[in-house]
DNA sequence: ACCTGAACACCGTTCAAGT
DNA sequence: ACCTGAACACCGTTCAAGT
């Protein structure tokens, strides 16, 4: 037993997590997970059914921090724009600090197709997202297209541009302004089309 | 020999895409493409470095197809409303009609890392369409951002629109509307912009 | 020039045991 | 309840040969 409360299940997900930031999904072997953990290569099946599902568990605790950190920001005291804005920006930062994370979250069809507790986490993060959409269509700041689904285009726009990004589809010569520009430009073009109401 | 000019290259590029559409990058094993090929496992190498190199190969016949569909689209009497959508939905069908390959193309690191004559081959579909956005911006149907970059914008969002449709990630809940109907929808959105200037 | 068979160093997963 | 070691059926890749 090492530090209270930390489970074999906790390091095990800790080593998988640590060897997908390094080196991508393929680095994620179960022997070396379980060396990671400082237990033998087999052992995670006794905490997870097989190597997906480890992933997964990676995928639903940081959908969690998503979940967190968007309801965070929902309910701070910035205007509805600027919530708008920390929001997108706050999937931005996390893309391009854990790129390989990121594309398992949002990238990674065996896992999205676990189900269940990501699902849930998934669904959350979502909903506050949603929640500040449907608060800069009150602004009149977003046009008023029934907030689902315009937060799931913006949300999706985000993602194929850091999706592109990440695959090096954004040459110089097709003038790519950076992620941010991208989805700032987007914001701006779609925000006109009510002339605010 | 079998039939006139088509080389063990040839072959081997038609099983791994065979495979690729059938199971997914996974199940495009150099033994089950030699086996589709009629050559031995290792055979494959002396035509390509290495496994990323031949699906490689698949995915700069495709984005040559690509590059020839947008031309020719770009070169069509339709409106330039009607090429751009009708480059949208090409680019639709081909996701949904071979999800694998799309990924491929667009959804792999390894393999836009390869560059050369694949990186010739999608700016190529890519300056097609930058055309087309050109025209309807010249006919007034887009707002006048630089056209390359308002180009890749909106293929970046189609893209995310697919990508999240193929993961999984769009549950009815969040108000999802198809992948066509929300491309639309953002081409109407940004197009009431300029107020048709 | 093109291909083959054997071999190497890996994988995920299963199974029979051990405490 | 949790863990281990051996084993199985795969991989990509390399190498020494063969025609």
């Amino acid at each position: 037993m090492r530090a209270a409360g930390v489970t074999t299940e906790d390091r095990l997900v800790a080593a998988a997590a640590a060897l997908l930031d390094a080196g991508g999904e393929k680095a994620v072997t179960l022997r070396a997970v379980g060396q990671g953990a400082g237990v033998s290569h087999n052992a995670p099946y006794k905490h997870f059914r097989n190597r997906d599902a480890l992933l997964a568990a990676i995928a639903t605790a940081d959908f969690t921090r998503f979940g967190d950190a968007f309801a965070e920001i929902r309910g701070s005291s910035r205007t509805a724009k600027e919530k708008l804005r920390a929001i997108l920006e706050f999937t931005i930062e996390y893309a391009h600090d854990h790129p390989m994370r990121y594309q398992l979250l949002f990238a990674n069809r065996a896992i999205a197709a676990q189900g269940g507790v990501l699902q849930e986490a998934a669904m959350r993060s979502f909903e506050a997202f949603a929640a500040v959409v449907e608060e800069c269509q009150a602004a009149g700041v977003l046009p008023g297209t029934p907030h689902r689904t315009l937060a799931g285009l913006l949300f999706a726009s985000l993602h194929g541009l850091l999706a592109f990004e990440a695959n090096g589809l954004t040459h110089p010569r097709k003038g790519f302004i950076g992620v941010s520009e991208s989805i700032d430009l987007l914001v701006d073009l779609i925000s006109r089309s009510d002339d605010r109401r």
